[in-house]
DNA sequence: TTACGTTCTTGACATTTGTCAAGATTTGCC
DNA sequence: GGCAAATCTTGACAAATGTCAAGAACGTAA
């Protein structure tokens, strides 16, 4: 189970083994059940989890909506980074979608590892990049776009996932209402 | 006034006498006029410049548009994140709106310096999570907000900026039309 | 199976924002 | 100062999207 982290982290930058050894000994294997709320806003985000298994999203609420911020499935860290890092009360909330097997290290569990093996910092700062890419990515997509060339990104670029989220969640991320991606995909379908 | 830069450092991660030695070693300080183009869509972005004195762009161009990213003053480090830190080609260009005092580190020393300093990984990070802090923060306030709002909290949050950059330019940044930022604001200024 | 609640779709209409075009204002430069 | 270029403003209209409301389709549990 937590090789599939441990693959991933050496994926980024190769670990000797005293530090993967480390970093087994502050991560706890965890089973959530769907619509577990993982954090909730206004909290400071005490963990960050490997997604093993599973599916949550990360949203805010805007008066009486919700507006999801993210989707986050296998082999993604769940937590709200800025809360994290910050260690200030998050604004945002993480919910599971799907049954979940997360692999969870608590923050100051991390510092530890990042404060005895220094070369961790190069393996933190490359998640931190990715996330960041991707936070990026994230944000150019939504940009001056319209509805249709929204939703077509989203399926290009997640084809597996946007068959496993509900509609009114993907219109929420993509900053459109819900009958608008309704119509959009009703417009898709007779094209092809 | 390579100062402000060490200083900054110092406030993120204190650094050793040593340390704080390489890195004024590496470091360029240097003058640009305004308009000048620091990184080209499809460059790799070879250096890392902390703004000591100016303000510059970061933007992409859409179709025939050119989409204003980002602003960076003083005190930022001005590059191209994704592409730095990847050695792959940029997407976006950056280009000075003012003339401009530059400290500026090459990315080879730059590695370097990590290299000889494991420590400095530690400060790597923690700009990296700060960069990837403020990303998140400008991409939340573009979410789901009308005009109005968006350029409201534009200014407050950049009391001084937005007295320096040309309307146009925040306009591409808010995601809206110049005519319509232009609306927003003399709606603001009848009310006040 | 039925009954219920949720999600999805569709129509009518309102609102926001964009586009095009013209004119006013400011800025840079000789 | 005075011209040219860039920037900003304003109006009229078009396009995209949101909102409200009703009904259809779907899944779930008794």
């Amino acid at each position: 189970m937590i090789q599939k982290m441990l693959d991933y982290f050496n994926s980024v930058h190769p670990m000797s083994s005293e530090l993967s050894d480390a970093v087994v000994g502050i991560t706890e294997i965890k089973d959530y059940p769907k619509k577990t709320i993982l954090l909730k806003e206004g909290q400071v985000a005490n963990h960050a989890c490997f997604v093993i298994k599973g599916l949550a999203r990360g949203y805010y609420t805007a008066g009486e909506k919700e507006v999801t911020r993210l989707f986050m499935d296998e082999g993604f860290i769940i937590t709200s980074w800025l809360s994290f890092y910050s260690r200030q009360p998050a604004h945002e909330a993480i919910e599971l979608l799907e049954d979940c097997t997360l692999a969870c290290m608590h923050h100051d569990d991390l510092q530890k590892i990042y404060a005895a093996f220094p070369e961790f910092n190069i393996l933190g700062r490359k998640v931190t990049e990715r996330f960041f890419y991707l936070s990026e990515r994230r944000s150019l997509m939504l940009r001056r776009h319209t509805a249709e060339e929204k939703y077509q990104m989203f399926v290009e670029q997640y084809p597996t996932l946007f068959q496993r989220i509900a509609q009114k969640q993907i219109a929420t991320y993509l900053g459109i209402s819900e009958e608008t991606l309704s119509r959009v995909r009703a417009k898709m379908l007779k094209k092809s």
